[in-house]
DNA sequence: GAGTGGTCTAGACCACTGA
DNA sequence: CAGTGGTCTAGACCACTCG
């Protein structure tokens, strides 16, 4: 048993912890054997049932617990197979984060071409993004995306030196599939959800080199912010999108 | 009872109804009750103890209902008290669909000027859209939103004239409050979701009037279809964002 | 205190998958 | 067929709101 049902009894102090229902600690524990690998993306992980009499609660806890977790993506069920840690590394699940769509619908071919790629003293303002000491070393590792063979998409991708040790630009130039693939799998660096600011901007000379227009044409700027487990920052990443022929989606609700 | 919880017994048709649970079909039901306007924006509905003797299901199950819904926004919870419709007139819920934050994070003061309201023909576009037949009568509303006195969006609204009967500039001007308010209480019109397009464009004359700014300066455009219940389309949108101290703010998960 | 939603349990049965 | 997740029920108790 996690803890009691009831945490707080005749003798709670007067601003105590507050209030947690079960199913939201399995959520923790649940969420604290991803981040430690003990269920690696992809991979089947035990049964309601067993968890269940892992965590000593009723099999209905735990499933409220992964229902929320599958709501947040961090889990897959399937219903006859089991539960799975959701990957990135996926036909399916591509593109979750690119919300990049053509104008006449057909996506076609996706090709990425890597740029640039350095270790450097991480800038100011990147630092404090990524929630590094000043002095700490990050990547900035500069790549077009190609849609039809057309450059639409330049990101600039700033990551923590400390997390992605033996990342280069060869590296990254060889692995097909998306990049948070390849965080993933090789440096153990899960993203689960973002943050981003767009704006529209005017093409300065090197962007409008790279994206194949004029310089001044305006570009869609879409500046994000990649978390994983606690929030925890792990990606800057400044892109410049050419919406001469396609759009950028997004759903309210 | 709304149907047998097994629709499909020894004598289904090969491709019979795909299978519905009965939390599904609850779900159904209480939207036509909204729809047909039994529950009103703001209202409190039914507890769920008499909503499960209303269905003769049991509570655990209209609470699964209610729970989708309430994650839809169609519905807030709210313990002690019950559950309510939701609705955009509301201090809380306000600006729900509006992504634009202010660099410093300071909203201050929002006034809406409108700057035309005419009846028309609608145009093919966006007869299209929101799916009237040809000959159909559109409203088209052009206002402009300023922060702190300042012109930052310029809004292009496009509404179903059948909907709209008495909607005139003064209505809206003498109307405090988002314009999703007014669309529910006066209208029964109510926005449930919205599929927005963005793009980055050079400003027109006319756009560099109303925002002061100059011609060509790169704005945010942002083409926003909402969609009320059953997903029917009701108000199509094209708006003009000045980004120089303003983004769109999005969550990727 | 009565009434509401929120959590938890135990048990039944259904739908799907794969051996 | 056994094992998985998916649905439904009934009942207990907790937390919150308001009169």
């Amino acid at each position: 048993m996690v803890s009691s049902f009831t945490p707080l009894p005749a003798d709670a102090t007067s601003d105590g912890p507050a209030f947690s229902p079960l199913y939201q600690q399995i959520k923790t524990l649940i969420t604290r054997s991803l981040r430690s690998g003990e269920w690696r993306p992809g991979e089947l992980i035990p049964s309601e049932v067993e968890l269940a009499a892992r965590y000593k609660v009723s099999q209905g806890t735990v499933r409220k617990a992964i229902d929320a977790m599958a709501d947040e993506n961090l889990l897959v069920r399937r219903q006859g197979k089991g539960t799975f840690v959701a990957t990135h590394s996926e036909q399916k699940i591509q593109f979750r984060f690119l919300r990049l769509k053509a104008d006449d619908g057909e996506t076609g071919n996706v090709t990425r071409r890597v740029i640039d790629c350095r270790r450097l003293r991480a800038p100011a303002d990147v630092g404090r993004a990524l929630g590094l000491k000043s002095g700490d070393t990050a990547i900035q590792l500069r790549r077009v995306m190609l849609f039809r063979d057309v450059p639409v998409v330049l990101d600039d991708i700033w990551l923590p030196g400390v997390l992605f040790k033996g990342l280069t630009a060869e590296r990254v130039a060889e692995y097909r599939g998306p990049m948070y693939g390849l965080f993933e799998s090789e440096f153990g660096v899960r993203m689960i959800r973002a943050e981003e600011q767009l704006r529209a901007v005017a093409a300065d000379s090197i962007a409008a080199e790279l994206l194949q227009v004029k310089p001044g044409t305006p570009l869609l700027s879409v500046e994000r912010l990649s978390l994983t487990y606690d929030d925890q920052p792990v990606e800057l990443r400044r892109g410049l999108y050419n919406t001469e022929a396609h759009y950028y989606r997004n759903e309210l609700s």
